[in-house]
DNA sequence: TGCATTTCCTATTAAATCGATAGGATTAAT
DNA sequence: ATTAATCCTATCGATTTAATAGGAAATGCA
């Protein structure tokens, strides 16, 4: 399942891009206009600021802006900041590898392979999705 | 991340797929073999007795066997009677299908729309995979 | 300078979920 | 009968998640 916090930094950002211009947006604004409590928010928009995607100019008239085009601000990005791991199991994570506690050999476990699928099929999707794609309507 | 249980489950499966015959595997054996806690692999193996992918034999020389040949049990099955809902949020789910509580209208929301590529590509995966795939080393 | 406004940061909490364990009831073979 | 297996329910501890609280730091403006 997807966490709130990734659903919401999802929406958050398409509010973001869907503002269209270089002015910051407040997390107050994003809060309402997107139904998230707003403290929750502000942290969610601190990571990912922390992280590079956005930034964020205090006081007021203050609020966070995209640091890049949302055509270039890819899914594989977003979702590994937000949810972490796009691979269901750390064995077959590229950014996050470990090795099973279990598991003697990856290469006859069956769960291995088939998360390798997985991965990969939704690595694709990822890869293949800007932010821009997400706030066209 | 997937659960231990639908891990667990996984690899049991493949374990009794491999064993061959139509002779039941006792609990023990799989738990001993794939290094899981014997009673929480008793309770994963009655829940795929329950959905109807295995069959049982109590008493004595009893235990689990498949109920169908492992080329004709789908991966579809298996994830959703083990790990539930293959999509990532409810309003995207095909069998488990919630509305979201926030979230005016799906057909606008960013999320929705990036859930539902990747609940596709991820049952395109399920959908050609059985368990035989699972079993060949 | 001082005040209002906004982001920034840390800590805490409440609830839910997960992984595992305990203990015994039921069933079947010998 | 005895033994050996599944079956069933309940519970526990740890972790994670979602959310809240309270204030520090920075900024704009009168």
């Amino acid at each position: 399942m997807l966490s709130k916090k990734t659903k919401y930094g999802l929406k958050a950002l398409t509010f973001i891009a869907r503002s269209g211009s270089d002015m910051p947006v407040q997390v107050g604004e994003i809060a309402r206009g997107e139904q998230i409590p707003q403290k929750f928010l502000e942290s969610i928009l601190l990571t990912l600021r922390k992280s590079g995607i956005l930034g964020s100019k205090k006081g007021k008239h203050g609020g966070y802006y995209l640091r890049k085009d949302p055509s270039e601000i890819l899914m594989t990005e977003v979702m590994r900041v937000l949810e972490g791991p796009i691979a269901m199991v750390p064995c077959v994570s590229l950014n996050f590898y470990e090795k099973c506690d279990d598991c003697p050999d990856e290469l006859l476990c069956s769960v291995n392979k088939l998360m390798i699928q997985v991965r990969d099929s939704t690595l694709e999707v990822f890869k293949n999705t800007t932010l821009k794609d997400l706030s066209l309507r």
